[in-house]
DNA sequence: TAGATAGTAGACAGACCTGTCTCATCACCT
DNA sequence: AGGTGATGAGACAGGTCTGTCTACTATCTA
């Protein structure tokens, strides 16, 4: 059984459409054009995956499970909830300077795919919320789970506005703005009351 | 001269654009869709607009002009900056209640245009350049120019972010969220040190 | 050795896309 | 009455899109 090479183009495709998918959007990236660009038959690509919508769920599926594993890793860490979303912050500061950055995949896909009821909607709104669900985790250590919950949603708020005013070219201000008022909002939600 | 018959059948094409492209993405609405839904001939949508692109970019400045009107009476009412900030969360949670809201139309277009030259980008950034500075104006009332940029950033993207979150199907929370978060910043900015 | 599995190359269908062109029509103004 | 300009209806060109099909090859396995 030769699964490693058969996961080979299979993965080999889905980081492709990623690359070209961030860089030029759904709608506007043809199959004919990742196929080309993975060096792979069209018929492999349709062997692997049913349709193109369906590799665009897998492509976001994918990033988004890469996202979730660094947010594993950071809630095993020994540090403090503002630690941890400092360090949020920080990777987003690196990735906001990284050579292609186009902005946020799964807001794209939310932008392209309007209907809630279509995949690819619901796979973005999966990631977002399962990223509001990490934060309310990290912050639930410090306050309670109902003021936790506000508390996440306005840190999600900031770390998306802060991304699309990265890919207008805003980059540094927006995160370190961000940061400011992600961790003062914190500790005043943290303290009294 | 028959200039406002001729401007209204123009006028017409761009609003029926604008709902069209808000509720189905701009790539995914054909011109044929357009016209049939504005029942115009494609002619006279093509003597109005030299191309597709320059139908969206018109669209985006006609939405923005609109939204910069009502930001205009708001700057001349003689209430406090905490009052325009409350009454800008207050049209925006109107807004997200709205039977077809689909989302903020600028950052679709920044995300199905994502190459900052195009003329579709420039649209879309200048709106939220604009607001941006709308905001700051307003509470540069209660703070030097200095902090009250920095605040504009985050008031803006807790906006952005909410957006995105009503967009996903949480519209009363982050509506809810994002304006205390908001108001809260800007009394910690305007106060202190 | 025979078969299963995966991939390659490219033609193909059918739909849709943008943008152009022609010709008829209609309203208005002089 | 005649001229002018905006519009309507639709054919058309040339390209691109997704998805299917066929025929061929390579590799691994029973």
């Amino acid at each position: 059984m030769t699964s490693s090479p058969a996961s080979d183009k299979r993965q080999h495709v889905v980081e492709t459409a990623y690359t070209l998918f961030k860089r030029g959007g759904f709608h506007a990236t043809g199959i004919d054009r990742i196929i080309a660009e993975a060096d792979v038959a069209k018929m492999t690509m349709y062997r692997h995956f049913p349709s193109k919508d369906e590799l665009i769920v897998e492509v976001l599926d994918y990033r988004a499970m890469r996202f979730d594993r660094q947010l594993d890793r950071l809630a095993h860490e020994g540090i403090t909830p503002e630690q941890k979303i400092g360090k949020i912050f920080s990777w987003h500061e690196r990735w906001f300077r990284s050579p292609d950055f186009h902005g946020c995949l799964f807001a794209h896909a939310l932008a392209e795919f309007g209907d809630p009821r279509h995949p690819v909607f619901k796979a973005a709104a999966r990631q977002k919320n399962g990223l509001k669900q990490r934060l309310q985790s990290i912050i639930e250590e410090v306050m309670p789970r109902g003021r936790a919950e506000s508390a996440a949603a306005v840190l999600l708020m900031l770390i998306e506005g802060a991304t699309l005013m990265a890919q207008m070219g805003q980059a540094d201000t927006a995160i370190r703005d961000a940061r400011k008022a992600a961790l003062s909002f914190v500790a005043a939600s943290r303290g009294p009351q």
